[in-house]
DNA sequence: TGTGTTGCGTTATATTATAACGAAATTTAA
DNA sequence: TTAAATTTCGTTATAATATAACGCAACACA
């Protein structure tokens, strides 16, 4: 079975726990290569697509960039908040929200797949910062 | 002043409308260079940013292309549908939704500035095919 | 062990985006 | 009106993100 791309898998998913903040596929290549010095784009994506579909993984579309899911969100849509200022990352819950959504949506006859919900903005302290300047 | 600029963002502007679908960079791109030839990249993406700026064109962050606005959105944060079967996206609004997706961020002190929000998905044309078959 | 199948690593390249710089247009001040 | 300052644009070059394609290795099953 796929015992090699399981391990890249776990790597990575460490690398982005560890971290805690959205690293870009290379930023993840590059921390990977520290062990194997051969490791390769194609390898990064693949493990990714699979954290991703299991959700283990989030990929934020508006930063070309992946962070580790923190477990809230049980197959819901998450809603991301991004701080523009220090790069922070949450991740939030609404299913009545996503519901509505796909309830506007399902007026028009379109079916909801996949949300994709980020908000940027500024995180609670960063705004304190900007206000107590 | 920027008229060389501005003719650049009117011919995307058309090229985007007359299409009427989502056009990457490059496809816009090769577009222009049917009537100027030497047309460079970063010549594009200056002239994109004006007029995504302006609300003239979407930016779909999960395809990485752009779309022309159809007006409904009135400086209001534009919910984007598209089909993953047949490409064809469509612009929503619903203020409403978006003020209750701030006030969930809110909660926490995050301050929203810019929402993204796509959802993929069949349109109801392809889902009828779908259906049909 | 041989044969089929799947999935991985690797090479190569495609696609998307921007940095940096020089030239042209415009503005300002004399 | 012309010289200096400023802004914007075109251009070259390159950076950053992502995937196609192929061959080999691992496993599955007979």
């Amino acid at each position: 079975m796929g015992k090699r791309g399981e391990i890249t898998q776990e790597k990575i998913l460490s690398v982005l726990k560890a971290k805690g903040v959205a690293l870009s596929a290379y930023d993840i290549l590059d921390e990977l290569r520290e062990g194997s010095p051969k490791i390769a784009p194609p390898t990064i994506y693949r493990a990714l697509k699979v954290l991703v579909d299991q959700g283990h993984v989030h990929r934020l579309e508006s930063l070309n960039a992946f962070i580790a899911s923190t477990g809230k969100t049980q197959d819901q849509a998450s809603i991301m908040s991004i701080c523009d200022d220090c790069g922070i990352v949450e991740e939030n819950v609404a299913p009545k929200l996503v519901n509505d959504l796909s309830g506007i949506l399902g007026k028009t006859g379109f079916e909801a797949h996949h949300h994709v919900i980020e908000v940027h903005g500024r995180c609670a302290s960063c705004d304190d910062e900007g206000a107590a300047s």
